[in-house]
DNA sequence: CGCATATTCAACCAACTGGTTGACGATGCC
DNA sequence: GGCATCGTCAACCAGTTGGTTGAATATGCG
């Protein structure tokens, strides 16, 4: 038991943490960076990030005093294959997912209010 | 905020309901059959079917006393999209997916021992 | 060295989760 | 009517989760 797409869904569940994958979706960051856009503590946001990394969807990597995070996709593949097992959706839709990024804002509540404008 | 993908995700966390919409995906089960194979109280399987349904992955149709359960792959497809955006994924790959089944066991902890063999 | 920055750790808290058991409301059947 | 079956509800419990704050640990910089 405890298999392997447990802690990917259990990650993914979470719109700040579905949040930030988006973010880094477009650069690595580091913590710190990675934080500013969210209302809620340092602390928690690197309680995230550990989530995020115990499921496999991203690497920190300590350089200097800042540690970077990276995006590694390949977590979501089993996930992503498992799901369209039901369904037989069409192939990839890029499209869609990018309504989809808009709609959630990013993923999250950015209730830190108006976010940097040039994320979008 | 409470964004749609979230209860999908979060009901796809446990291994319990997983393998429960992978039963599904053979035929509609009753309440009760759905129950059979898992070594946890009927009272569980019931929350965990409320759950599936309120993220929209399964519908109850009570047809006289029995309640039917239904799969709703449809459901899957937003937060499938949504992961596809990472990865670039190839299109479904039906075997990966039948071996992931396979690897789970029908996706659970199968704790009442050998269970159905033509299950398979 | 001494200070500022970057990040985690530890303790704590409220809310949620997954499970239990026992009682209860419906429905079908003789 | 009376009984068995199907399924949920309610109360409870232990463990996890997402957040907080304050202290601790690195590391870079003048």
């Amino acid at each position: 038991m405890t298999n392997p797409l447990d802690p990917v869904f259990a990650a993914l569940a979470d719109p700040t943490r579905r949040a930030i994958l988006t973010m880094l979706l477009e650069d690595d960051m580091a913590v710190t960076d990675v934080a500013e856009p969210f209302a809620i503590s340092l602390a928690a946001i690197s309680k995230h990030l550990a989530v995020l990394a115990d499921a496999g969807l991203i690497v920190r990597e300590k350089r200097g005093r800042v540690i970077w995070c990276k995006l590694e996709p390949d977590a979501m593949r089993g996930p992503s294959v498992w799901m369209q097992g039901f369904g037989q959706f069409e192939p990839v839709d890029l499209d869609a997912f990018e309504r989809f990024i808009k709609a959630e804002g990013i993923g999250a509540d950015f209730s830190k209010e108006n976010r940097d404008p040039d994320l979008d």
